[in-house]
DNA sequence: GTCTGTGCAAAATCTTTGCATTCGA
DNA sequence: TCGAATGCAAAGATTTTGCACAGAC
């Protein structure tokens, strides 16, 4: 999607293009996995003053727009991503606490499984898996 | 594991049996998929003045001698479960919010693939698959 | 000019921590 | 008795909300 294309989409659906709204996009895109917090910290690099509540009603915006995704890396805070670079699994090592990323077919039998056996579309895309990696286990 | 098997587990490690810690092993089993609050609620309706963070410190400690594990089911509050009893994969769907499990064994060729392919060794137990499930998709 | 979006502060959730007291062994 | 466990209250961390003002269109 290009810069001019999800302007249009923002106003067609009622909605306005500001800069802290194009800021938020801009540090999800650059940063990947990143907390609300850490994009708020990216965002006034550039813009000083804005306010961590903004930085939360627009993720709730850009995700219901459909232009990023959150996952549960561990405990605490989510982490935001591109939806369109989302295409990856994601590993979390609870020994080291490394989360890495791996092609979505390696879920494929998972996804078609639930699919054939109970009708249930999973969202790979937000899929994560605890273990153990190599080095810890 | 009986009762007296890990009222011993408890005391070769230093700790001790106290009735909080009983209750709230109890509530874990009977709840399933139970938060930290809702286990809270359930001890109280035995032992009257049971603190909140009482609940917490003993889900830490059982969850450390491996008797329970959580998962994230949503954003809020993670849901524990007996260790036991943890043997299925968790489908939460996004429309109507119903959780369900399924057998281990759908996820085993994602299992066996991030083992062989990146000496990923996945804890399946604490998987929780995101989706839609057949009435809402 | 209109009405959405923002900043700010306060509240709401969820979880942890310090400390005096209680109680298991 | 001795020290771990608990209750309580306060603090932390994360997220949401109300409201007046600023700013996109």
């Amino acid at each position: 999607m290009t810069e001019t294309q999800w302007h249009e989409e923002l106003r067609a659906k009622g909605y306005r293009v500001t800069p802290q709204r194009q800021l938020v996009l801009e540090a999800v895109k650059d940063l990947e996995h990143a907390t609300p917090e850490e994009i708020c910290v990216k965002v006034r690099e550039t813009a000083r003053g804005v306010n961590i509540s903004t930085v939360y009603r627009t993720l709730e915006l850009l995700e219901e727009l459909g232009m990023v995704t959150h996952t549960h890396l561990g405990h605490g805070a989510p982490t935001y991503h591109l939806a369109a670079e989302a295409d990856h699994v994601h590993l979390v090592c609870r020994g080291c606490g490394e989360v890495s990323e791996v092609r979505p077919e390696m879920a494929e039998g998972l996804v078609n499984g639930l699919d054939a056996e109970m009708g249930f579309a999973a969202d790979v895309h937000h899929l994560t898996v605890f273990g153990r990696c190599r080095n810890c286990r």
